[in-house]
DNA sequence: CGCATGGTGTGAACGATGTCAACATTGTCC
DNA sequence: GGACAATGTTGACATCGTTCACACCATGCG
């Protein structure tokens, strides 16, 4: 928008910008198609000028991640402070309804670049947000550590495989209804 | 090794040490790491060589993704051939162990970079060896696709959340042990 | 045997990318 | 008002994937 001429040489609010406008191309192109010149470009200013609020391109994608994983414990937070029929069901639905949703930004979360780098900050939103899931689940079915990983897996796995298009849905079979399916068992 | 000034023009079997080169560069060193020139050195030949046998470096990545599947397919089918007491968990086990045991390949295997562009070979080979499986858990158990899915999208998980780190194992706490754990539930 | 042909490797170059250093501009605080 | 830090710009560098013109060499055809 400020492509005009009387554009201020100052920002303002160039961390923010960047963050949301990165968030949308992710979602379009793919993380691979989020370049620093064209993100630069889309918020309007010169391409070394994020370079001011993230130190690589790495610790940019790394807030992208940490913002995925905050939204994602919100949404699980939510299901779980509601009182549906089946908690442990709507949280897994939940799962895997957020992955679908936010195809690009889940894959980044859970990119091995990322956590090739061992960044701190990812580190802690992750554990951050599945330690909200593990204390629910902890607390809700005491059928020990082992069936919550068992739940966890499956329901992660579900969301990958959908997500890569491994498991197709044949026409009019709902999405929704085959996650619920197999969701079933915990 | 043949660095030495007595190398041939020609490399005489260079498509096959490129491979053999990448899968080992891979493996230490992940997808990001495995760059053309690199992988030109490593065999002793000159950048643009490669080109000569792989029209990009997404070609030549697919062509490691499918060796990744036929291995992977191979492994399976002599699960699915023996005659373990419980076929199902061993097959499971089988599944997990190789994405543990080739970590960066079977990543690149489900790669999303790789997908999106498309190669029908990767898709092939991918729809191959799944489709061993697939047989295979048709005709064994027949509770129906929708428990098939469920138990795959289990094993699935159990592999991608090992490999991402998210699981860790406890001390003294053997991973096959665990693994057999998660699986016993078909 | 000689020689054209096509496959294979080389060398130099292009465009794009992440990144950095030097400089310009601006807001803030004494 | 003037120093100072924060923020944005400009230009450059190294590296990467990729391409093109050329060098080499095996093969088969006359």
């Amino acid at each position: 928008m400020s492509t005009l001429s009387n554009a201020p040489y100052h920002h303002g609010t160039l961390r923010q910008s960047l963050l949301e406008a990165a968030l949308i191309i992710l979602a379009r192109e793919g993380e691979a198609g989020l370049g620093l010149r064209d993100l630069a470009r889309a918020v309007g200013v010169s391409p070394a000028a994020p370079y001011r609020h993230f130190d690589s391109r790495a610790a940019l994608l790394e807030a992208l991640a940490v913002t995925g994983f905050q939204r994602f414990a919100a949404r699980m937070e939510e299901v779980a402070a509601g009182d549906p029929e089946d908690k442990m069901a709507a949280m897994g639905k939940t799962y895997v309804l957020f992955a679908l949703e936010n195809a690009n930004l889940f894959r980044l979360m859970f990119s091995p670049q990322l956590k090739r780098e061992n960044r701190p900050g990812l580190r802690m939103a992750a554990d951050a947000a599945f330690d909200t899931m593990r204390h629910f689940i902890d607390g809700d079915m005491e059928k020990g550590r082992i069936q919550a990983l068992a739940a966890w897996a499956k329901v992660h796995g579900l969301a990958v495989l959908l997500l890569d298009g491994q498991i197709t849905i044949r026409p009019r079979e709902d999405t929704e209804a085959l996650i619920a399916q197999i969701i079933a068992g915990l």
